[in-house]
DNA sequence: CTAGAACTTAGAGTATACTCTAAGGCAAGA
DNA sequence: TCTTGCCTTAGAGTATACTCTAAGTTCTAG
């Protein structure tokens, strides 16, 4: 059986000796084994739940979580429904943050569409001199979502 | 002209008192008209920056770059090529945010299946029963993620 | 067998973003 | 005028997620 140090596995990757460590006091990495002297010893196997584990933080959840789904891991067969359960809300929540973002990236475009049309006529405010009926209508839906915040 | 006290902008816009006094100090709201006696004058029109910031917020950009956002808005015509260019950046970290989100979804939706089919045959470790060649392809692209993470 | 590298733990320190408390100031209605 | 409620500031406290230090232990190569 091959065995990795947490040097190796901090190499590989790329989560720091330190943080995982962190993860390990945390309760997130009850599979590793250890050595008679309490060294960690890491296996070829160790890496899946560790993946699981960096997909779990990139998608948003606070380590306290992951710990409950890494509970939920060490029990084994009796825990599939729940952790079934915890991945349907998972996929939710990153297709609400999908939608954020999203939202927020036809905001970022708008601003560049904004600033370099103002850059070109050198004036931040070019399209308060234009009539009404001629405002671009990306600025007028820009206005909206404004109002929106504001809570009309 | 009419005025919004503190609370009401709070009210609005759903960002407490405190968060808005928080990011008073901490130079975003520049923008933000005084009373004789101190009391910040809220007026319609600093409800534009303000969903600007809650915008770059939600783009996961730290206070200290809003702040320097704000710099430049503060001072006007300007700076609006560096606004525009910082939109830029802005669309292409959102772009990378969501292409790495939308990786995620596609994990949890893998482990979603993945856990609905150990479910009905009632053991998580169904697959490795399977002929090599009757393994779902979906089983063996998370495996080629898990070694690539690896850092085979 | 010893040097040195890498391992261990406990606990302190850092960064970010709030969140709240305390002490006092101002403004409007009874 | 006084009470009430919202305003102000400074600064302390909280939560999260690391990140590092110190002191000591273990492993490996010469």
């Amino acid at each position: 059986m091959k065995f990795f140090t947490i040097k190796d596995v901090a190499e590989r990757t790329g989560i720091s000796a330190y943080t995982l460590r962190y993860y390990d006091k945390e309760g997130l990495l009850g599979f590793v084994e250890r050595s008679e002297s309490g060294i960690r010893l890491f296996t070829e196997k160790d890496f899946e739940p560790l993946y699981t584990i960096t997909c779990l933080k990139k998608s948003g959840m606070p380590i306290k979580e992951i710990r409950g789904f890494m509970e939920l891991f060490l029990q084994g067969n009796e825990t599939i429904h729940d952790r079934y359960e915890l991945f349907c809300r998972q996929k939710e929540s990153l297709q609400k943050q999908i939608e954020e973002l999203q939202e927020m990236l036809a905001v970022a475009e708008y601003k560049c569409w904004y600033f370099e049309e103002a850059e070109k006529r050198g004036d931040i405010d070019w399209y308060k001199k234009l009539p009404e009926e001629e405002i671009d209508p990306r600025i007028l839906e820009f206005n909206r979502k404004v109002r929106d915040f504001r809570g009309e």
